[in-house]
DNA sequence: CGCTCATATACCTTGACGGTCATATGAATG
DNA sequence: CATTCATATGACCGTCAAGGTATATGAGCG
């Protein structure tokens, strides 16, 4: 029913459910990265990492600046937030279960 | 490198990156519901959902009990909670950049 | 301007997954 | 104990995505 003008990005979950694509967000976690970066330590062909790349940066997990010959990838908090603010009505879970917890040993004490 | 003895139950993104999937949890959300119920509402034939609960339930996302003829399923919060760690080390990306901005503000401030 | 380094794309093969239809299981019930 | 209701499983099919090899693009350099 979702009308689509463009090209329809891939979902965030999808993106994440990919392994080698998360060890990707795990290493620009702490600095930007050029892709030859990327390759070594991913222990991936070059292409393969390039496509990763690229799903990532349509989701916008991920954006990238030209420097001389080589390109930089930088993490984008954008999604991840997405992710995280969908994770939001099922925190009460745990932290209800917690909350009882408390209650609970509360009604202990003496 | 890791060796797993029995069935190698589904990463948990893996599990999620399923639309149906994650409806099913949506649904399950707020009180735990019977196969019947859940094939109500989500428009897809009963023998998906079932699978789609097989899978959630090998990767721990739901549990079930019987109650005479039916399967009652519910709501398991450990995946989740996994998920939530593991933003964990990304969430200073965002929190960060709130506390970049505040300093801004701060700076701007007379 | 031809060469080379860094990255992207094309093409192909393979494997996993979701859906449906048909059927099996298994508990309740008459 | 045969039947029926609720759910699970199996067989089969179509789709899609990931990986690899080969090749195209494109910027910098001699």
């Amino acid at each position: 029913m979702v009308r689509h003008i463009g090209q329809v990005s891939t979902d965030a979950f999808t993106v994440l459910a990919e392994p080698t694509r998360r060890r990707i967000l795990d290493q620009l976690r702490d600095a930007e990265r050029s892709v030859g970066e990327l390759v070594d330590g991913l222990g991936v062909s070059q292409p393969a990492v390039s496509k990763h790349l690229r799903v990532l940066r349509e989701a916008g997990f991920v954006t990238c600046r030209t420097a001389a010959r080589q390109r930089i990838y930088r993490l984008d908090p954008g999604p991840l937030r997405a992710v995280d603010g969908w994770l939001d009505p099922y925190r009460r879970l745990w932290t209800r279960h917690l909350d009882a917890l408390e209650r609970h040993l509360d009604s202990q004490e003496q």
